[in-house]
DNA sequence: TACTTAACCAAGAAGTTTAGTCAACTATTG
DNA sequence: CAATAGTTGACTAAACTTCTTGGTTAAGTA
């Protein structure tokens, strides 16, 4: 488990679909525009997820991703292991100090660790964070700004 | 906050330190040893935590570092910030984009979830860790390697 | 068919972080 | 004084993150 701004913006972006879920496909050029991440980035992420079954895309005019689940049953963790994707392959497999296998103990100590946090992140779903007033009014806003923006 | 392996080692290096609290001074020489992490890049991990006053260092012989407060008043957060540091003071501050303040409220939707792992992670202390099995089994093979080493 | 849209793909540049090296210096102990 | 061990700083290679450029391919639309 890995936490960086790289899966901040994934869930930033998974959640800007979660917001528009049941409404069509959303272009990663609005998410782009909407999130301040910049698209080809979102290109990257998003061929992750695609890879990783949690978004479906559709290309061509009216293309866009959607959400393959629904928001409630997508959790945080699902997310940031899909683009971090790293299996954390350093088990003293290649270490020639690890003799008697005391390394390898530390390891697992610590993927311990990291496994309670990986459970914790599993508990909390895009559903939940769409739910959050706070997020309710961030929407808003965005959907205020980009009808702004048209009318000009 | 944010999780790495940096992280790792200081919480590990950390855990080292609270296994042998009260008996002394530890050498960054034998935390080294013991839990396979290079000398120099633990002289600047234990830098910041001196600067943050966690661990307390007595130099020349005899002497090394030591836990400035009991293991069980010592959080994991604690020490993952102490050696990060990083105010993430990317606040929109200097991007323009940040009409409106759509931004900000994205961000501050992710620090809240930060800010529960936070709290999470200020839950286990490096008591907690001490006084798991899994941990005084590790701790005594450590032991037993270096009662080794020395005998030879 | 031609055009547009938007996903898909690849190579790499720029910047940051990680992890480590090297060398010198200072305080403490014996 | 000599050995030990912390302290500091400059520096580097490798990895990772973030972003850019420049395409291609598939699917609609005029």
């Amino acid at each position: 488990m890995k936490l960086t701004t790289k899966g901040r913006y994934a869930v930033t972006a998974m959640l800007d679909l979660g917001l528009r879920y049941g409404q069509g496909a959303v272009t990663l050029a609005d998410i782009a525009q909407r999130q301040g991440i910049s698209l080809s980035y979102l290109e990257q992420l998003f061929a992750k997820l695609r890879r990783t079954g949690l978004v479906n895309s559709v290309r061509g005019p009216g293309g866009g991703y959607t959400l393959s689940k629904e928001p409630s049953e997508i959790s945080v963790a699902e997310i940031i292991l899909a683009i971090n994707e790293n299996i954390d392959a350093r088990r003293c497999a290649g270490k020639a100090d690890c003799v008697g296998g005391d390394r390898c103990l530390t390891h697992e100590l610590w993927e311990e660790l990291s496994e309670r946090i990986h459970e914790f992140l599993s508990g909390i779903t895009l559903g939940d964070l769409v739910n959050q007033p706070i997020v309710q009014e961030v929407a808003s806003r965005q959907e205020g700004r980009v009808r702004l923006a048209l009318s000009q």
